[in-house]
DNA sequence: ACCGTGACGGCGA
DNA sequence: TTCGCCGCCACGG
């Protein structure tokens, strides 16, 4: 493919200082936009969303364990409703992450605490 | 250089 | 509780 008809971009600084502190996240745990965006020094979890939404090295980049604070499950390959979402999911529960059966996340720290808002420190929760 | 657009988040109605 | 609005900020057109 010639320099010319190469649509290829590259991954900005950015959006590389996103794929780095997502690796941090191991399999089975997932952390959110929100998180990964304080990781990096940014107030805009949106903004994380623009770099992960054409992450071109998933799943090595484990794009897959960054969900919503809200625990909805956010988007995958760029949808962020249908068979794409089904496959985010079942990538999940490939690792071990809990879901109940409606197919919504189960997630333990929520069961445990009670609490409605997330935890300040872990980037990373079960 | 400017402007609209999100794989978001939180607060108020 | 759900819904809308607005602040957030990197990116592409």
């Amino acid at each position: 493919m010639s320099p010319l008809e190469n649509t290829y971009l590259a991954p900005t600084a950015f959006a590389q200082r996103v794929y780095a502190a997502l690796q941090q996240v191991p399999a089975g745990r997932v952390t959110t936009y929100g998180w990964l965006a304080h990781a990096v020094g940014v107030k805009s979890a949106q903004a994380v969303g623009q770099a992960l939404r054409r992450n071109p090295f998933a799943p090595a980049v484990p794009c897959h364990r960054v969900i919503a604070a809200d625990l909805h499950l956010g988007g995958f390959h760029g949808a962020r409703a249908g068979t794409p979402l089904a496959h985010k999911r079942q990538l999940l529960a490939d690792e071990g992450v809990l879901f109940d059966a409606q197919g919504q996340l189960v997630e333990p720290w929520r069961l445990w605490s009670g609490q409605k808002t997330m935890p300040q420190s872990p980037m990373v929760f079960s």
